[in-house]
DNA sequence: GGATAATCGAGACGGTACGTCACGTCTTGCT
DNA sequence: AGCAAGACGTGACGTACCGTCTCGATTATCC
């Protein structure tokens, strides 16, 4: 009926119930989350959340997109594209390598499968600024012309990401060093120059 | 308490389940999808899936690989690698691009994140066939020395599956054209013979 | 806490609440009567009203004590006690055949039913006035000696409010009639004088 | 949609759902008499009680039906009119007496005034029953001609109740006599037989 | 007439109970 | 025995109101 006007929202209780969603999320994880346990844990009333949000989904992006915040997202530039690549693939994969980190993130994606609506919240608050930070650096690179950089953060991105959800394999150091040798072995020019 | 007999099984039942299944995630997609809905649209009683599946995540795995066992997974080998790429790519994108596919694929994935156990079954009944298809493929092309074919295979459907999940952008033939191109060059021998 | 000071009452709002609850209680019945609903309508802060009364029940109250004064309680003394008794009766008849009088009875009928202290208010404010007036038509009349006029009073009403209450027949003024033929034989004397 | 198959009804629970109302009803009262509370009280899904009955009141009338049918409702007939109307006005009196009976029969009556469905239900298998033994015993006495039995029977049960639901003053042997004596003067032919 | 304090409209808040939904198990005939 | 049908205990869902609270805006007395 009527919408609720942000401008009398308590920050109190948002922020008790992004906390509880964390917490509640890596204690027992996704499966026992639910809206009455946010709410109860935040000392909150459930309406109160569902006053602000759509659902559980809704919450867990808010809570993820909260804690990537305060993680900055820019990456070094050394000159060196092998040595920032590796950088950056190590965390990504050191993140995914943290279970607590690792629920989460499963947690938040079966919600992207269920809600178109929220996945797009999901790419452009979550995920986009982590991919147009790599974007970025590539364009400082020294790379074979005409390719499409988005295509090629996700030749970087994408195996790691199937590889985390398929559990097709072990996701290690090694691995992301492979991930970085190929993805430089496709952009670099054929000839370069001495 | 005591296990079935799996002599005394009904294969109408057991058809009828899978078949309810399928027409239910393309007709409903998989928001509507309950065991009580698929029971109902069988025809069937609800122990009856209890009986000879675990939950709702081993019914559609199971509608899912029988409707793949349909399907060849064998790749041609025209002696051309870029040409046999482009088709299994390309076919892939075509794939996720049939509403009624990528609906099921998206419950399935939803099943995975939830259910570890069920992750390996999809994993290796869906997914491991389709992949060492490609990567069978791969060891009778000359390729750069020392390289793991299981991460060149990520490589080539880890960005399409990231794309597809995120919805980071169109999953269009050219895409999948540009993929094969740059995994080619990360594959390919950096001083090929003559 | 603190208590409200009644001299700075806004009377516009004491209206428009009381207004507007019988408003509701005709339109939409008890049933959707919520304090939410009262201030909504009335143009009111849900305080204001939580701020002068103790709660719907007492709302409701205030609303028919209200409306009952504008209407004179007074009984006629025509010097025959039939006839006048038969014009009280016969109004109350009609008062109970009204569908929004009902409605308005039932609801704070419900009230004194959950609230003893309500009751008390109901009883002392809003019925025994209406009594008292018959009562004191009763005492100016020639009857049995040693009567209790209470018991007398309820012997006209109980009957009509027990088959309002409970629905066990219809509310005709026959019925009225014959309430009053009843109660006038128990009352007179046994051996009236010449 | 569809309806519950009642030969199916597991009479267990139907039993253990009516006594759990009744026990909460004289345990703590109407206004902490939850569906919530009965399933809980009772070891039963609140489904099936909603499955089988439609709120709350429906649930308590059956509770009362119940209860009432154990006791006979039949009047003695000892010849003295007298005698035997004393003796169930008394015997209602000590009903209304009774915390833990007046309590319910209060809760029942709020849910009769919130629901006209449920307020023919209560009529018919509670009250009537009642009131018919009344009017039954009221056919083998001697009275004045004409008379509508429902209303005699309404003039003395009548005056309890509107005493009992508005609590205008103390219900006692000597009220319930008094009645009795003013309803056998109402309704004793004027001229008696010698 | 300006200061100041309470009341006001509005509605967010922590709660409680609601009535519905799906789960996975159990029960009852039927085949 | 397996089966269709569906009632069952369980527990989360999302909603509706409760009565309290906080917030500026608006009175209405008192200095």
């Amino acid at each position: 009926m009527s919408v609720p006007d942000p401008a009398r929202r308590n920050e109190r209780s948002r922020r008790a119930i992004l906390e509880a969603t964390r917490a509640l999320l890596t204690e027992t994880g996704y499966a026992d989350l639910t809206i009455g346990a946010i709410a109860a844990r935040a000392g909150v009333g459930k309406q109160t959340i569902y006053r602000w949000w759509n659902g559980k989904g809704a919450v867990v992006l808010d809570a993820m997109v909260e804690a990537a915040e305060n993680a900055g997202r820019e990456l070094p530039d050394t000159g060196d594209l092998r040595t920032d690549l590796l950088l950056v693939m190590r965390a990504t994969v050191a993140e995914f390598a943290d279970p607590a980190l690792s629920e989460t993130t499963r947690a938040i994606t079966v919600e992207t499968l269920l809600d178109e609506e929220l996945a797009a919240q999901v790419r452009d608050r979550l995920l986009r600024p982590q991919l147009d930070a790599v974007k970025k650096r590539l364009r400082t690179a020294r790379l074979r012309p005409g390719l499409d950089l988005d295509q090629v953060v996700e030749l970087l991105f994408g195996p790691l990401y199937h590889r985390w959800m398929l559990r097709t394999g072990p996701l290690t150091d090694d691995y992301a060093d492979g991930l970085v040798d190929l993805a430089i072995a496709a952009v670099t020019p054929a000839w370069p120059q001495p």
